[in-house]
DNA sequence: TATGAATGAGCTTTCATTCAT
DNA sequence: AATGAATGAAAGCTCATTCAT
């Protein structure tokens, strides 16, 4: 009998050790031979794991996708001021690994502007994004109703604003790491926030 | 040297007509022959202007530069109020031409990422953003300094947080339109920005 | 030797059990795991009892050997009068069985005339048809001897086109049914050179 | 300016020189290098005349076609006694070119029976062949009428017995050239053909 | 100078065969 | 003995670059 394997985790172990290639390399830039070397198999075993490249990019992207939920999942229960905790959530996320997801996520993001191939990919992510950014809005109107907040914010603007300003800091601090302390920047923005939100401030 | 002259304009010719396929296709995925046919040249021509590929992107990164310094300078001068200003530039870049550069100007930080290849595209663009947060930060310092704006803010970190922070709306907008009405989340944000950061507010 | 008798017996069930699949597909079309999915069987097990691909040809050209010499042995002996029971024996090919066998003859026979690699294959598909033809020629000459058939005739060279044209007949058949109803031709054409034949005619 | 070529011509100069190799390899196990080295040009060159491996065999089952109807056309005025001429058209096919095209031809056939993805290449062979035993048939038909045959034959039948068993006869002949003398079966065979259909005989 | 014909390195993917279990 | 996981050679095809006209 020939060695058992358990393709689902094989699958997701390949998948784990092309992140870093695709990360650096690109999607398109990345050889089969470069993610096979990657996990030390041969190019033909990919394909007992894999139908196509695109398919590792599948798997790649559900990887994500779990990494993504997770750190969603477990900064939510603490997200009782949502300014308060972002800055702590953006913390979690700058270990290397979440920032190649970031990478490939940018990457995703650009290609499905070009090409409705790669939409399938990001419906779940635009879903999980919209989902948070529902949920930051429910908190400021919640506050702003509790008279945390000042009367005329519109709670899905600024929810909007603060979900997609993260990414961009994001982009900004890891794509040009020496310009700035994006920790300092996040404390010294979310305190201001936080300050000119409330209505006391 | 009339010649030179006609041959930069040239480069800068072919370049310009690259950018929406570069924007619509990628670097990678869009061919030589694309290019050619764009300018509607012949493929062995567009070698007499540029010696390689990368040649073409360098051109385009260039002719990019060059529309994106002309809209900052158009808008540096009416920048009194920074917060009041943006949306107004902001508004300027929503064109279509505006949103390939745009494209193209993520695509280029990504692979800057990957690459030091593309190093040298980037540190014009990196100074230039550099330089539009240096002016941002004594905006408001200066204001800050005139009592305009609350004392506990870093200029610095203030400004970094607003640059970015476009960044982060336009890819959020251009890359799925359908969320949301970026202009009004823009007024309401800067609406906001200004009324909390003013000292009045 | 017995365990050699079973090892003959499962090589013979495995060719027999390709058949279809070879003559579906073609050699070289079929890859080993057809094979190996046809006898219900895993991948590496069919290399315990065949050394390559080509093995496996080899076995199945035998197989058809043997149904054929079968085929051509039960008809042989009512060939009493030559031209009378050709159409019974063509008949008895008609099944999708040997239509299958057809295919792979026909193939095999092009095989031939690129390569020697397939050579021996059909050296002895060669002496079974030569041998089918001499008898048939033995059967013309003694009816021709003994006042039968015309003069005129040449046996072999009539044997040699009543062998061949059946091919003919069956590949134009077989290749294109929708043309013509083989049985009828069959039966008008051998009735024919059978009155053509005759001295009586 | 670049060479100026004719791209007409150039596919069927490579399609004509890839006639051989597809003859003596096949068409499977011929490789688009070999075709290009047959016209001793570089393998993407081919790529410029022919958007696949199957375009290219598309050309070549049409230069086929040019000259299996030249051969037709040539040999149809001098069909005046259907089975007087048939020898001298056989003849005229014993080329090796002929030769070539014939294994071409078995194998397009072939590969028709296994995919309909070749049915387009053999639609038009069908019809030529349909026309040629139509024509046949009527040829039969007139000289029954006008009392050179017998009764009793069925024109269709004969057409399609006559046809077809001239490919059986080049298959045995071209496969196993060593077994006969096919000019010589030829003229034996027509000259009984003759005698037996004619009412005279 | 302008052109597209020519090229081969390099890509993804397939599959006969080997091998560890 | 039986199995399928593992493998890399080899396939068809693309395209940046060169070159002859």
């Amino acid at each position: 009998m020939p060695k058992i394997v358990d393709r689902e985790l094989r699958r997701a172990t390949i998948a784990r050790n092309a992140i870093e290639i695709f990360a650096k390399k690109g999607f398109q830039q990345t050889t089969v031979q470069d993610i096979a070397d990657a996990s030390k198999i041969g190019k033909g075993t990919l394909y007992h794991y894999f139908h196509t490249k695109m398919d590792i990019l599948e798997e790649v992207s559900n990887e994500m996708f779990r990494n993504i939920k997770e750190l969603i999942d477990a900064s939510l229960f603490q997200l009782e001021n949502p300014a308060e905790n972002l800055p702590a959530i953006i913390e979690t996320a700058l270990t290397k690994e979440m920032e190649y997801l970031f990478i490939i996520y940018v990457e995703l993001w650009i290609n499905n502007y070009r090409s409705t191939k790669y939409s399938d990919f990001l419906e779940k992510l635009k879903d999980y994004i919209a989902d948070f950014r529902k949920l930051l809005a429910r908190k400021i109107e919640n506050r702003k109703n509790s008279g945390g907040f000042k009367e005329d914010i519109d709670p899905n603007a600024l929810a909007y604003y603060l979900v997609s300003s993260m990414d961009g800091l994001l982009i900004h601090y890891m794509l040009d790491k020496s310009q700035f302390n994006i920790r300092y920047v996040l404390s010294e923005v979310f305190r201001f926030l936080q300050t000119s939100i409330s209505r006391e401030a």
